[in-house]
DNA sequence: TCGTGTTTTACGGTTTTCCGTAAGATATAC
DNA sequence: GTATATCTTACGGAAAACCGTAAAACACGA
């Protein structure tokens, strides 16, 4: 099996638990962090030592405490991990069950397994883990299988997550096609951003743009 | 210490470190429930048998799956448990941080002790049963203190979070006037809506009616 | 019972959003 | 290079939301 592990995840009640389980595994070196900067401190220098990580588990949202830290989610920590082990093996364990946050994982931050904290995930973290590690194979917890062909996960483009988030924070439309000329998102006219949002409407079934956000915050888009 | 501790939690990984914590504390009989409605049954069940439990430590909300069941979040199976066992002592042992649910936890469910599932909650939620057991006292994370004392949460009252609510399912304002009217909530008008809408924007800070709702899912109230 | 202050409702004008139509721009195929 | 399809922008009227003012209803003490 692996022989150096890294646990990132900053609940103690659910770090105790993942280390057993990966004890189980008969894995040699287990190390943990809390927090997403100290992670990336730790795969840094394992990688400088020239002893690099062979799996990380991590959590996907950590909580703000006193300490000050630039990262605060598995998104966030992967994205620069990437940047200096490109091959590491990552398995996130979260509570997580939003569709477009899973789906951008595997799309964007080519993760290799997705477990879903739930009522029996011990043994699907080892399910995982063996799949990862044995067969070199990808893994995501079977309730959540069926979201990766989530028809509409893959119609919701940048624009719209853009244009939900500025929503989101209360930005008129009218300011909207500022900011977007601004940025050289395009389209950008008014009417554009009207098309689009009664598209979006139309998709998740809205009755207006209030209830438009209300949906997407509960999907974990904005 | 105390004899018969009930432990509702639906992840394996949290519940299984929370049994051996309540285990250190030499506590003879621990069960253990993974959905509310088993919760409430063994409450029922233990109170039948002359044999009442004297802690409930409980999650606040409940991941649904391929059961069906009819409660999913603490607050329901408080409520429940209020009516057959009033005078239980309980413990909520959860991630969740929004002052208004945690605040209304306390005023409206009568809970004895709030744990903010943390980096060091272990400790904490050891400290919180001998408080609530041994001094017969409450007890509340330190770093949620303050959210007691929080001045918006009082200003809000079941209107405001009723007009959220509705709000955030899409309802037009003047459809929310005729909804409120069928089920005696006052005000009603159209206006009043209007005006209680307008303070909610100031409170919150938001510059519009979508900005508010955002707000609100973030806060958990919506 | 009356008066005073507060809450609720009614109304009207302004702004923003909504939605359809059409013109203009861009890309693609032939 | 022209035709065709698609995407983007422009415009205008209707609906909804926004905001201030004033009238009406209600609550309560004198």
């Amino acid at each position: 099996m692996f022989k150096k592990v890294l646990i990132a995840e900053d609940l103690d009640s659910i770090s105790i638990t993942v280390n057993e389980t990966l004890k189980s595994l008969k894995i040699k070196e287990i190390q943990h962090s809390k927090y997403c900067d100290d992670a990336l401190l730790k795969v840094k220098k394992a990688l400088l030592d020239n002893n690099p990580f062979d799996l990380l588990v991590t959590d996907l949202s950590f909580t703000a405490d006193h300490r000050k830290v630039k990262m605060y989610t598995a998104e966030a920590l992967i994205n620069e991990i990437r940047k200096i082990q490109p091959t590491l093996k990552i398995v996130v364990y979260s509570v997580e069950d939003k569709s477009f946050r899973i789906k951008a994982l595997f799309e964007h931050s080519n993760i290799d397994a997705f477990v879903n904290k739930g009522r029996k995930s011990i043994s699907e973290l080892k399910t995982a883990v063996k799949t990862v590690v044995v067969e070199d194979q990808k893994y995501i917890s079977p309730q959540l299988a069926s979201i990766l062909q989530d028809k509409v996960v893959h119609e919701i483009d940048n624009f719209d997550v853009e244009l939900i988030r500025q929503l989101a924070l209360g930005t008129p439309q009218e300011e909207i096609e500022t900011i977007f000329k601004q940025l050289d998102i395009k389209p950008s006219s008014k009417s554009a951003i009207e098309k689009r949002l009664g598209k979006l409407k139309d998709y998740f079934k809205a009755k207006n743009t209030v209830h438009l956000i209300a949906i997407a915050k509960d999907m974990g888009i904005a």
